[in-house]
DNA sequence: CGGCAAATTGAGGAATGTCAAACTGTGTGG
DNA sequence: CCACACAGTTTGACATTCCTCAATTTGCCG
């Protein structure tokens, strides 16, 4: 899951399409806290969650962190460069995940329906993360913040007693590394959008969201 | 050409492999100036930079801009995401032009290899735009323009009269919108690594590393 | 109940943005 | 050929945002 920015021109595409799961793709599910893959580790699989939420994550020597992406169902992890992963992946919420042959995304012989929907996929991939510069380049923290909760309120927002709310299973600083801010400026905006009646924060990971439309106006900005 | 970070595990992967010229691949010419394509256009031809150079952007409707990506010389440009393009591209300097049917890459009959060589292509854009994401979210200004300049010294530096020099064929407010920073920002940036005597900026458009060990240094961080 | 990690809050400071002025180089018209 | 205009760049002064460091607070697990 990037950060993308909401445009005429474009329907948020929906995040690559589910191919209906066929005999031939087979699952597996991983707990929370362990990894799929490790940057520099040579790429076997790609990996479309179905359920759950990944964590991608790349990491300077001086301790420095960007979380790339988080991965929410419909999303496929995994591709590689140079036949390598680039980013570190593990998983927040336990997951089940389609498993494919890096080979279906590689080789047309074999699968060549497959091969084109995993082409599109990191296709779509690429448009996303463009949008996601532009956020990382040139939205305020409080944007950001909005941006961030917006996309998440569309894609796995819930009805639970009549209030639409946000479950995040990541921590303050996994949210402050992805946006590239600190931990301490994402519980500040938070706060301050508490008290702007925007939010309501139930507990740590339980944000529900009392007026959508302020939401993606702030998420948009009026600079 | 995004500014990706040297680590121990990979080294700079060259730009995609520019496959010798070949009867069947058109070239084209394009001045400066003139527009490849527009945020929306369907995608039609995919690009691949002989020389010359082409900026990618994006705009957002209040007028603050995304630089995405500048295109050098082995980068290739126009990938499409739902068919679509998602930037603008227009040419910065006089380019000469290796043009791809959209169908080179999004079908593997016809040319596998030609399929084969885009797909790894697109997949390389990936990974470098993952860095890229670091250098906005994590570095300081002082590191970015420094990565910046080193990225373009690795490619595209030439020597001079023992110098090892730099040409830069944008403007300081396209490296500002590329970096996330201010022209102001870039400006000042720049005389200070020009009074730490790293480097020298010989008129606005030619930048002369004296120092390329420290410019490495400084794009590294030492925070 | 106590201890610990994560989150929040506060105070202060550093980095970068904003606005305005001065400078530079380039092209144009007299 | 010179003078002027203009756009881009640089510099300066100041404002603002966000970060840093430190102190609480909260929630969770033994």
């Amino acid at each position: 899951m990037y950060v993308t920015i909401p445009t005429e021109h474009f329907e948020t595409l929906p995040p690559a399409a589910l191919p209906a799961r066929r005999p031939g793709t087979p699952e597996t599910t991983r707990n929370a806290g362990s990894y799929l893959f490790f940057e520099g580790d040579e790429v076997k699989w790609l990996y479309q969650v179905v359920s759950g939420v990944l964590r991608l994550t790349r990491l300077l020597e001086d301790g420095r962190r960007q979380v790339i992406a988080f991965g929410y169902p419909g999303d496929i992890v995994g591709f590689p460069s140079g036949g390598l992963h680039h980013t570190d992946c593990d998983v927040l919420v336990d997951a089940r995940l389609r498993v494919f042959r890096r080979s279906a995304l590689e080789s047309c012989v074999g699968n060549p329906e497959l091969h084109r929907q995993l082409l599109q996929a990191a296709l779509g991939e690429i448009s996303a993360m463009q949008d996601h510069f532009m956020m990382l380049g040139r939205k305020s923290a409080a944007e950001k913040l909005a941006s961030f909760l917006h996309v998440l309120f569309e894609r796995v927002g819930e009805e639970t007693d009549g209030k639409r709310q946000i479950v995040l299973p990541m921590s303050r600083s996994d949210i402050a590394d992805f946006l590239g801010l600190t931990t301490e400026t994402v519980s500040r905006t938070l706060t301050q959008m508490r008290k702007s009646r925007i939010i309501d924060v139930e507990d740590i990971y339980r944000v529900v969201v009392l007026r959508p439309d302020a939401l993606l106006k702030l998420s948009v900005g009026n600079r």
